[in-house]
DNA sequence: AAAACGACTTAGAAAGCAAGGG
DNA sequence: CCCTTGCTTTCTAAGTCGTTTT
């Protein structure tokens, strides 16, 4: 066994000499500011406590696979078929396609609409078709999106319009007038004059190198230095625009929302397999300057503009094709119904390809969502067998077993991103968890009366900054020791571990299963069982919203989901306090209100008269009703100031299956627009009019 | 087997807008 | 009625993960 031990350390050394290249000596790390609140309250949330406190809630829910569903197993083995996107076995088997991954009510509607062919699509314009329920109709099984694509293609950026002659650039203190190509990439900068973007060197670096490739030979000699540059004529100009926009006259403003409007049904809308869909981003990106977050390295290049050379069209063939705008081309127009994209073309910057897609409320996308949740259901079954195993796991004699196994208890424990490998110095420098560095983590035997704490502090997507001091178990513990020996700090923790050997290995664990299920299952999870947890049946409304938003908070710390305070972070404060007299005001109201209701009532027991009880009817109403604001304002001041700079809506978005959030709804006999704005009502349609208020995740 | 590519989801910031309080 | 101010919508960057290419 130690010899094994000791063969692993050996490969570790040598076989790895070479990985560990000095990639990231130099790199600044610099944090957010407002992050420091998490250190200075060390926050956990029920996955980062102590396993002993975790584990209350888990016997609430993770049952065991056979305890938990012996009675629906035949049906659960259809939605097991049902649910594997890429690889369908089933071809063309009908019987099999009923597309209700949800046990309770499978049965009733398969037959019901059938998808129907391709043909359909000046119909599917007539009937506005009140509420498509798709979530009714059987699914593709052959793995293509679509039968029927048709759309009108993108809107273009407006080209660009020159600066009236008045407004000046000067270099050097002297007025000189720009070609219009360079003009452009200076009005760019211009407009970012507030930001400070333009203030960090790397920013200023690369937009200088790209606005010179737009400069003529001549300019190019002019302008040598940015420093020299004064866009503050044109900055003016543009505030004063933007101001003059705000003053229109609301004839003006309308107009042009009018004109939105219409570009919006026009362009907005595709028909896809007969229903008329809307489309998500169906305005082509204008060019700019790359804005990346944190410390990115190509902050500050030149975004450049997208003709319809660039574009490549993904329509079907029978539709009516999009039509380039005159005297151009398209670079090409396919007709792939194994894609979901409308349009793409390729960005220049990192040169990623970038899409036109669909809504959230469509179909394709409602589909793909409402299976992620499947597929999170699914973990729940099985789970603590994948516990069981990957604690068996960290005693593996084989380094690369171990590694995988404290990994992904980290991932599932802190619900950690899974850290694919980027590309060195073309992205800004964050991680995951196979890419933690040992840098980014510390070991403490002991810590604040805790034994085996791990203090995790590192910047992960869109740089956001990670910090959490957990306590784990005596064994990850050793093995994270085991793993940075000998180590410099710049390298990877897991050296034996990438994203493609550990999602290898959960496909094998159960169907469908990657690294970021487990972040939507941990999300879910929690949601519900907080929601049972806080919910009482005695509060009046505004306190169970409030109990909801708690429930959803817990999970966007889970799941490290910040916001920047606003940046009248300090005035925000001050409401705050205004907020509180507010409330003060109001519940001195209130013992008025009391006061005088008392005083009426004493006072319409004398008189036993029509009018002194109408008094009382009135007063008792207003206490009712101040009562009532009253709470409301509290309730509203305790949420607000419990979410400074937590950000609910991407759990809400993407981490919870909405079906638990309606469930509750019903439950409680909550209206869903509490919850759920109208856009959300659109995306989560589905979930909305299936669940039932006794929905188990 | 590793790097590159492609398609898709997830993410916070900024812009736009509406509503409620002074 | 105006003006914040907070909420919604838009925007697009930054991830994940499977497939294809080298």
């Amino acid at each position: 066994k130690y010899r094994d031990k000791e063969k692993e350390k050996m490969k570790h050394k040598d076989g790895s000499a070479d990985k560990y290249k000095d990639k990231h000596k130099e790199k600044k790390v610099t944090y957010r500011a407002h992050n420091s609140w998490r250190i200075a309250h060390n926050v956990f949330c029920c996955f980062c406590s102590p396993p002993a406190v975790k584990s209350e809630p888990e016997d609430n829910f993770y049952h065991s696979p056979k305890n938990e569903k012996s009675l629906k197993r035949e049906r659960d083995d259809d939605i097991d078929s049902d649910f594997k996107p890429k690889k369908v076995k089933i071809e063309n088997d009908k019987k099999v396609k009923k597309r209700k991954p949800e046990e309770e009510d499978i049965k009733p509607k398969k037959t019901k609409n059938k998808r129907a062919v391709a043909d359909g699509k000046k119909k599917a314009k007539k009937e506005p078709e009140e509420k498509w329920k798709w979530w009714e109709e059987e699914r593709y099984t052959d793995g293509s999106k679509w039968k029927f694509l048709e759309h009108k293609g993108p809107v273009f950026a407006p080209p660009y319009e020159p600066l009236p002659s008045q407004v000046k650039f000067f270099y050097d203190g002297k007025h000189m007038k720009l070609r219009p190509e360079a003009e452009e990439v200076a009005t760019f900068f211009a407009k970012m004059l507030d930001h400070e973007y333009t203030s960090k060197d790397i920013f200023r670096k690369n937009f200088f190198k790209d606005w010179r490739k737009e400069m003529s030979a001549e300019e190019k000699t002019k302008l040598t230095d940015l420093k020299k540059c004064d866009f503050t004529e044109m900055s003016d100009y543009f505030k004063a625009q933007s101001e003059a926009r705000k003053a229109m006259s609301k004839d003006a403003k309308l107009k042009i929302k009018e004109e939105n409007e219409r570009l919006l049904q026009l362009y907005g809308f595709c028909i896809m397999d007969n229903h008329r869909e809307r489309i998500a981003n169906f305005r082509i990106e204008p060019p700019g300057l790359f804005r990346g977050r944190g410390d990115h390295p190509k902050m500050g290049m030149l975004k450049r503009r997208i003709r319809p050379k660039d574009i490549i069209v993904n329509c079907s063939k029978d539709s009516k094709h999009p039509e380039p705008p005159p005297g151009t081309k398209w670079k090409e127009v396919r007709h792939d119904n194994k894609v979901t994209w409308l349009v793409s073309w390729t960005e220049n910057i990192q040169g990623s390809i970038k899409y036109i897609m669909l809504n959230p409320s469509s179909r394709i996308k409602g589909e793909k969502d409402w299976q992620k949740y499947e597929t999170a259901r699914q973990l729940k079954k099985c789970v603590d067998r994948i516990r069981t195993q990957y604690r068996e796991d960290w005693k593996s004699k084989e380094m690369r077993i171990r590694q995988r196994a404290v990994a992904l208890y980290f991932i599932d424990k802190l619900a950690l991103r899974a850290g694919n490998e980027k590309e060195e110095g073309e992205t800004a420098d964050t991680v995951g968890c196979c890419s933690l560095r040992v840098e980014h983590i510390k070991l403490y035997p002991e810590n604040d009366g805790q034994e085996f704490v791990v203090e995790f502090d590192f910047l992960g997507k869109d740089s956001i900054r990670y910090y959490n001091k957990v306590p784990v178990e005596k064994r990850v513990f050793k093995n994270l020791q085991l793993f940075m020996e000998n180590k410099d700090t710049d390298d990877d923790l897991f050296d034996r571990l990438n994203t493609s050997v550990l999602n290898k290995h959960l496909q094998e664990l159960m169907d469908g299963l990657t690294a970021k299920v487990f972040r939507t299952y941990n999300a879910s999870i929690t949601l519900q069982q907080q929601l049972k947890q806080l919910t009482s049946a005695e509060e009046n409304l505004p306190a169970k919203i409030l109990s909801y938003n708690r429930a959803n908070r817990a999970v966007a710390i889970l799941c490290n989901h910040q916001r920047a305070p606003p940046k009248t972070f300090e005035k925000s404060m001050q409401n705050l306090q205004l907020r509180l007299t507010c409330i003060d005001t109001k519940r001195d109201q209130l013992s008025d209100a009391k006061r005088e209701l008392k005083s009426s009532k004493a006072d319409a027991k004398v008189r036993r008269d029509e009018k002194s009880k109408k008094t009382v009817e009135t007063r008792k109403k207003a206490v009712e009703r101040t009562e009532e604001q009253l709470m409301k304002l509290e309730v509203q001041a305790t949420d607000r100031e419990e979410n400074k700079q937590i950000a609910l809506g991407t759990s809400k978005l993407n981490y919870l299956d909405p079906r638990i959030s309606v469930a509750w709804c019903k439950k409680w006999s909550i209206p869903v627009e509490k919850i759920y704005n109208k856009t959300q009502r659109e995306k989560f349609a589905w979930a909305i009019d299936m669940a039932e208020d006794d929905f188990e995740f």
